[in-house]
DNA sequence: CATGAATGAGGATTCATTCAT
DNA sequence: GATGAATGAATCCTCATTCAT
C-alpha cells in the first residue's frame, strides 16, 4: 500500500475549513481555494462539484446527527426520545446551513453520505412509529412531510432571531399531536 | 397632462409576463428582456433593479392579499377570520414566489407597495390581538413571528407536495393555541 | 412670417444651462436632456451631434473672444495687443473646456463659428505680423504653433493649480522673444 | 520556488504589445483582449485595472527615463544636465502617451513604479536646484510646475507637428530663465 | 498530484440614437 | 415641433471549469 498522502489530508482540511467560513449558499469553488491557500486545480481535485464539497462539510454534521439518532432510538422514552431528535436535527441544521440541501437532496455524490442519511431516517422513522403509536404525533404525518416541517421551522427562524428557535419547536410539537 | 403610451404599457405587461414564467430566486433583467421580446434598455428603463421587478410582480397579489385582509377583519367571527387570513397569506405566497422576499423586505422601492404592506400588517395585527384575547393563540406570539412561521410553512410545503397545504396549516393552528 | 417660436428658445437655453454644468469631455446628450427636464429628442432637433453642442457652447465665448480680438487689434501699443490676446485667449479657454476642441477643429458644423473663428485667427495673424517686426516674438513662429502653445500653457495650468497662469504666461511671452 | 510559467510570460508580453498598439487614453481591457487573441479574464488575471496595465507600459519608459535621470544628474555640466533631462522627458512623454498619467498620478498600484518616480523626481529636483543657483531657471519655478510645464509642451507638440518639439523646447528653457 | 494560468460564456449596466405618439 | 419610450450594441467584469506545466 501507498504511503498515505499527509499533503493530500492537509489540503483537504485547508479546503474544508476555508469553505466553512463561506456562506454556503454562495459557495465558489475558487474564493475557496484562494482563502485556503491553494490552487483552484486541487480544489476541484477532492472536490469536483460545489455540492460534492457542501456534502463534505456536512459529513461531520452528519455524523453528530448519526450519533444522536442512535442514542435517541434506543431510549425507553418515546417522547424524551422524539423531542430529542427534533430539536437535535434542528440545532444542526441551524448551524450548518448546507445540511438541508444535502438531507433533501435524492443523489448523493458520497457512499459515506448515502449510507449515514440512510440510518439517521431508519432510526428517525422508528422512533416516529413508536411516537404515533403512544399518540404522540398524528397517524397520517409521514416522515417525509416531519422532515419538511423541520426544513420549515429552521427556515423561519433563520429569517428571524436565534432565539425563536424554542418557541418555533414548541409549536411544531404541539401542532403535530393528535387532535382529540 | 399627457397620456399614457400604448406601447409603454404594452411591454411593460410583457415584462412583467416573462419575468412570471421565471423563478424568482435567479431573475434577470437580461433574460427577461430577451423573453420578452424586448431591447434589455427598456426592461431597465421600466424597473432599474430586479427589486424593483420583484416588487411589480407582487403588488398584484399583494392588492389581493390586501382584498382578503379588509374583509377577513371585518368578520365577527374571530377565529374564522384568523384562519381565513392564515389561509390566504399562504396560499398567495406559494402561487408567487416572489411574495415572501417582499413582504420581508424592509425598504420598498414603490409606495404603493409599502402602503399595502402598513395595511395588511396593520389588519393582521389587529386580528391576531383578538385572537389572542379569545385564546386562539397564544399570548406570547408576536405578529413578526407568526409571520416568520407562514414563511416556515410556506418553505416546507414548497420542498415537498401541494397537498400538504392543508395538513401543514392544520398544524400550524393546532401548535400556536395557548398551552392548557 | 411664422411666430418666432418661444418654447424653442426656452429649451435652447435650457439645454445649454445644463449642458454648461457638465463636464465637455464627458458631455451626454441623454443627460443633458434629463437636467434640463426636457426630451432627449427635443436636445436631438437642437443639436443633431454632441460636437454641435459644445460649439453651441462655444459660440458665447468665441463671440468674447472675438471682442477682445477686434479691440486688441485696434490697439497702437503692439505689445499690449499682443499680450492682451494671448491673456484673453489663454482666460478664456480655462473658462471654456470644450473651447480648445472647437479652435482645434478643422470643420465646423456652425457657419457663425467657423466665421467667428476666421476672423478671430485673421486678427491675430495681423497682431502676430506686427508683433515679429516689432521684435516681440521671433520670426519663425507660426500662428499654427503659437495656438498650440497656448493650449500646451491651458493644460498646463489645468493639471496644476489656477494660481500658476501668470507666471506660465509670463515664461511664455518671454519663451518666444527672439534670441539675441 | 515555483518557475514563472512560459505561457504567463507570452501572455503577457502579448497584452502589452496589444496595449502599445492602443490610443492610451481610451484603453479597454477587453479590446487588449481581443487584440491579444486571448480571453479577458487573462488579462484582468494580469492587469486588474486599466491604471495597472498604463503603469506597466510605462514602466520600460520608466526604466529609460530613470537612466536618463541617474547620468544627467552626474554631469558637472548643469545647464547641460537641465537641458538633457527636459529633453529626455519630453522625448519620452512623446513617445509613451500613457507615460504623463503615470508620472501625474498620485497613487501607484505598482510599488517600482512608485520607488522609480521617486527616484527620478529627486534627481530632477537635484538638477533644478543647481540650475536655479547658476541662475539657468528662475528662483521661483517649483518642480511641480517645471513637470506640468513638460506635459503642456508635449501637448501642443503632440497636437502639431511632431518637428515643433525642438523649437518649443527652445522656447520653454529660453521662457523659464530668470528676468535679468 | 499540485498548481494556477487561461478561457470565454454570461451577467449587469450604460448610452447614443431612432421612432412612435 | 416636442416628447420620452424603445432599442441593442457595447462595455465592464466575474466566475466556473479546463488544461498546460
Amino acid at each position: 500500500m501507498r504511503q498515505i498522502r499527509a499533503d493530500a489530508v492537509r489540503s483537504r482540511t485547508r479546503i474544508l475549513d476555508a469553505a466553512r467560513a463561506q456562506q454556503s449558499a454562495t459557495l465558489s469553488l475558487n474564493v475557496v481555494a484562494k482563502d485556503a491557500g491553494l490552487g483552484v486545480g486541487t480544489v476541484y481535485r477532492h472536490f469536483p462539484t460545489v455540492h460534492a464539497l457542501v456534502e463534505a462539510l456536512s459529513a461531520e454534521t452528519l455524523e453528530r446527527m448519526l450519533t444522536i439518532a442512535r442514542s435517541e432510538s434506543q431510549r425507553a422514552d418515546t417522547e424524551a426520545a422524539f423531542i430529542g431528535f427534533l430539536d437535535g436535527a434542528l440545532e444542526l441544521q441551524l448551524q450548518d446551513g448546507g445540511l438541508q440541501a444535502v438531507l433533501l437532496s435524492p443523489d448523493d455524490e458520497d457512499q459515506g453520505v448515502r449510507a449515514m442519511k440512510q440510518e439517521i431516517f431508519a432510526a428517525f422513522e422508528g422512533v416516529l412509529q413508536r411516537a404515533r403509536h403512544e399518540r404522540i404525533v398524528r397517524a397520517d404525518l409521514s416522515i417525509t412531510q416531519l422532515e419538511h416541517l423541520i426544513c420549515g421551522i429552521e427556515h423561519a427562524v433563520r429569517i428571524g432571531e436565534p432565539g425563536d428557535r424554542q418557541m418555533f419547536l414548541e409549536i411544531l410539537l404541539a401542532g403535530i399531536r393528535p387532535t382529540v
